[in-house]
DNA sequence: GACAAAGTGAGAATGAGTCTCATTTACTAT
DNA sequence: ATAGTAAATGAGACTCATTCTCACTTTGTC
């Protein structure tokens, strides 16, 4: 486990504990496998690695973690959704997602990330962005 | 309606039989309530929209026009996906989302669209991108 | 240890989107 | 015009992801 992994549990369950809620196995296990992750994963394949806990649980802690803002939810363009953790240091990626074998791989680009940090909406109080790039892969050209 | 939409309309109509696909009432209804709305709707407001045009002919009708190119799939955010036309000048725009209401507001930025396409990632053919932008609008700020 | 709040799992319920199939419609070749 | 055929359609069954319900368990506090 790397040390980016140990740091992102372990600042999750902190700010677990200061949300004022209890400390949990299922919820914990959850926490272990965004974090063994380093893209997005869906809830039913957390759900399905975790034998033994179930599926609301799963949905439930995710939902937490997100309003937490220690996880995203993604637009993988399939019916479901994927999501990941957000690095605590405010780094972050988007996705490319190949249209024919729906494989996901992260990027990231500075000059996105000032283009979109510039962009100013009246009216609109602006928190996250999310960008996905389509196409297709090496494997499916 | 505007002239635009006469234009997206036909042009639509004209690539369909391009496509040697048939010429019907039903799906000329889903192309006029496309070309009615200047930013996305979901299949299902669609067909709520159209008494007497089937769900499965809402949904077969979109695929075609987006395999076409003349639809694009974008996410909201929320439980289902919109549809809204594309701009044959290929001319297009993001959305700004509110998380707290789901209202969602169309965008342009020259410098957004540019740092997208210096972005090449090899082993990808890039082909469409998506942006979205997350946060509270007035109403809900 | 007792209590209250948070957490949990099983499974029912919902909602979006897809599939099937018998029937109808639009174009093509006579 | 008409027959043939391939596309198109609508109703409803179905699948899959997600949410909800509820009786029961765990956690942390007093």
């Amino acid at each position: 486990m790397a040390d980016q992994e140990v740091d992102w549990t372990s600042h999750a369950e902190s700010r677990i504990h200061e949300a004022g809620l209890k400390k949990s196995g299922p919820r914990g296990r959850v926490i272990e496998s965004l974090a063994g992750r380093d893209c997005a994963a869906t809830a039913l394949e957390i759900d399905a690695e975790l034998e033994g806990v179930g599926r609301a649980t799963v949905y439930r802690a995710i939902e937490q973690l997100e309003e937490l803002g220690l996880v995203q939810k993604v637009d993988l363009g399939g019916s479901a959704f994927g999501y990941e953790k957000v690095d605590p240091s405010g780094h972050h990626h988007h996705h490319i997602v190949c249209d024919d074998c729906g494989k996901v791989e992260p990027f990231e680009d500075e000059a996105l990330e000032e283009a979109i940090h510039d962009i100013h909406r009246k009216g609109f109080k602006l928190e996250k962005h999310e960008v996905t790039l389509h196409g297709h892969c090496a494997d499916c050209k």
